[in-house]
RNA sequence: GCGCCUGUAGCUCAACUGGAUAGAGCGUGGGCCUCCGGAGCCCAAGGUUGCGGGUUCAAGUCCCGCCAGGCGCGCCA
């Protein structure tokens, strides 16, 4: 295999800088300019140590080129520009024969090792069963699963997991909630207080009881069979919802277990390194001594504790289960807890860095040109499955994934279908449509591919060509830095590209034409395309249509 | 009052983490199918990157101060 670009230039240049005697401490950095003018990667190195030589910028620079010692077959020009950056343009057969790798490794191309032999959980959406999910846990469902998909391609073996409590007030407000709707629908006159649950989904499960039990549970005090019902019902529908979204759990984990033992440990655990005291008949956690703002109440003075227990003890639990990596994706409504959580764990021994937490910004719903506020008590709320009905999964994923995390989303339902139609992803998902009608139409004329080694990629020369052919060799750059940083926007923005260098070659150049030879590279190369826009929507968990 | 996030084209958002002339989509105005898919392509208009300082070869990006918006700051979860 050849070594990637950026290996093969990196290694040139450090070679060159020990040749004139600098020892490099600062990260060398290859980057791709924005502009064409520049080539295909330059490096700032040259400024970064102008200083410490003593010399201007371009000086330095012209030692570094005197040095380099690089193969033309590999490499076509380079040349120094502007205050000292040095620019490298490759030879097009660099890009051009790794069509054939793209075309052998299939759907396997742009897969990574980084994560090979590690155990990675993600944690997401953990919506308590209280009500549908909405538009809001839309993001956190898409990111959470988005960023699942990217782990594994780089080679985690990952658990998707989804916390829950079904134990809480909140719960309790639920069952009473379905038993004074099933009272309700009985004929019985019922005053239903206003801070219950005002879904209409509670009449659904009431109704649901009534079919199964009649008036059986009419004066039973125990709320226990209306929880049940409500808490089954409720989950099932959220699995359904998720399920669109092609979103499935490895793991539904209980807060509750964690309330027996686990979380007096903990307790123990933070007196015995002194970091608990008790004031006002309550047992504190000295997050002050920690660096924190505020000391913050571990067991109340009734004896109950509060959620930061279980978020610890919870913690702990993923590293005793031996993750290598944990994430936790939570909305900015989360956003002042994490840290003692963290705080704790360091402090019992743990190794923080381990934990990577993602925090969203909020999805605001504009409805009617207000500002909706979400609740699901209040039954304010645009449900996700709304949401899919009116756009698709597809959409609603790329909806959620084109904008970074800490952008706030502005929804507005009332334009969400008018957006729907004109959708980004369309953009995406048509080159991978005309890609597969043009690869019929080829066969269809009787041309394939057919053994890759036997195409003459080197006819391939046009500028539309190459351009397309460079941009595939770095899917796996794409992913490597959506890894990195988390963000699967920076697939979107790469794979955005891909389909534009492909529409591009596709205006200007005919595929399947009178010279076989040509016809038979070009057609590889759409292939390549194929592969790299497949792959890159299965991580996106978006289909890659083939007739559209 | 304190903490986190945001402010970039009329609107929704990018900008490879400090790089060279700030880019896309939608919207607006114009052009392109006799020919592998026009859900596409090309051209144009549109910007003092909220405001003011600072750091350096270089700032939308880093630091300080304002202004505006979002989310938090509980012996609720």
């Amino acid at each position: 295999m050849l070594p990637s670009a950026k290996e093969y230039l990196k290694a040139k240049i450090e070679s060159a800088l020990s040749k004139i005697g600098i020892i490099n401490g600062t990260q060398l950095n290859l980057e791709k300019p924005k502009n064409e003018q520049f080539g295909d990667f330059a490096t700032n190195i040259a400024m970064l140590i102008a200083k410490k030589v003593g010399k201007n910028p371009r000086e330095v620079a012209k030692d570094i080129v005197a040095n380099l010692e690089i193969e033309p077959e590999f490499v076509e020009k380079v040349e120094i520009a502007g205050p000292g950056f040095i620019n490298f343009k490759l030879a097009p057969s660099f890009y051009i024969q790794r069509i054939k790798e793209i075309l052998n490794q299939g759907e396997n191309f742009g897969k990574l090792k980084i994560g090979e032999g590690k155990k990675a959980n993600v944690e997401f959406v953990s919506a308590n069963p209280t009500g549908p999910l909405t538009v809001g846990h839309g993001r956190n469902a898409v990111l959470g699963d988005t960023i699942a998909n990217i782990l594994e391609w780089v080679g985690y073996d990952v658990t998707r997991e989804y916390y829950f409590n079904n134990a809480g007030r909140q719960m309790k407000i639920l069952a009473d909630s379905v038993r004074l709707r099933y009272l309700e629908l009985l004929g019985e006159k019922i005053d239903y207080p206003e801070d219950y649950y005002q879904g209409d989904y509670i009449k659904d499960i009431a109704k649901m009881l009534i079919d199964e039990y009649g008036d059986k549970l009419k004066d039973g005090a125990d709320l226990k069979i209306f929880k049940e019902k409500a808490e089954k019902v409720i989950f099932d529908d959220i699995k359904k919802t998720l399920k669109r979204l092609g979103i499935e759990f490895d793991v539904y984990y209980n807060e509750d277990w964690l309330y027996e033992k686990k979380i007096w440990e903990v307790v123990e655990e933070l007196e015995k390194k002194g970091y608990v005291y008790e004031e006002d008949g309550a047992k504190w956690f000295k997050v002050t001594a920690l660096g924190g703002g505020q000391d913050k109440v571990l067991v109340k003075s009734t004896g109950e504790p509060t959620y930061r227990l279980p978020d610890i003890a919870y913690h702990i639990e993923k590293f005793k289960r031996g993750f290598d990596l944990i994430v936790d994706v939570f909305g900015a409504d989360h956003i002042a807890e994490y840290p003692d959580v963290l705080k704790a764990l360091e402090v019992l021994g743990y190794d923080v860095s381990k934990v990577k937490v993602l925090i969203y910004q909020f999805v605001t719903i504009v409805k009617d040109g207000e500002v909706v506020k979400m609740s699901t008590r209040k039954a304010n709320y645009i449900t996700l499955d709304e949401l899919i009905d009116e756009v698709g999964a597809d959409v609603v994923r790329f909806f959620f994934l084109n904008r970074s995390r800490d952008a706030h989303l502005n929804f507005d339902l009332n334009l969400a279908k008018k957006q729907s139609e004109e959708n980004p992803v369309y953009y995406l998902q048509y080159a991978h449509a005309r890609i597969a009608s043009i690869l019929r139409y080829a066969s269809e004329m009787g041309v394939e591919v057919g053994d890759i080694d036997k195409v003459d990629l080197n006819l391939l020369k046009e500028e539309e060509e190459i351009k397309l052919a460079k941009l595939l060799s770095e899917f796996p750059d794409a992913i490597e830095s959506a890894y990195y940083s988390f963000e699967p926007l920076k697939l979107i923005n790469y794979l955005n590209e891909v389909a534009e260098a492909f529409h591009h070659f596709y205006h200007k150049h005919r595929v399947v034409g009178s010279d076989p030879g040509l016809t038979k590279a070009r057609l590889a190369l759409c292939l390549a395309t194929k592969i790299v826009l497949a792959n890159g929507f299965k991580i996106l968990g978006i289909s890659a249509p083939e007739r559209m």
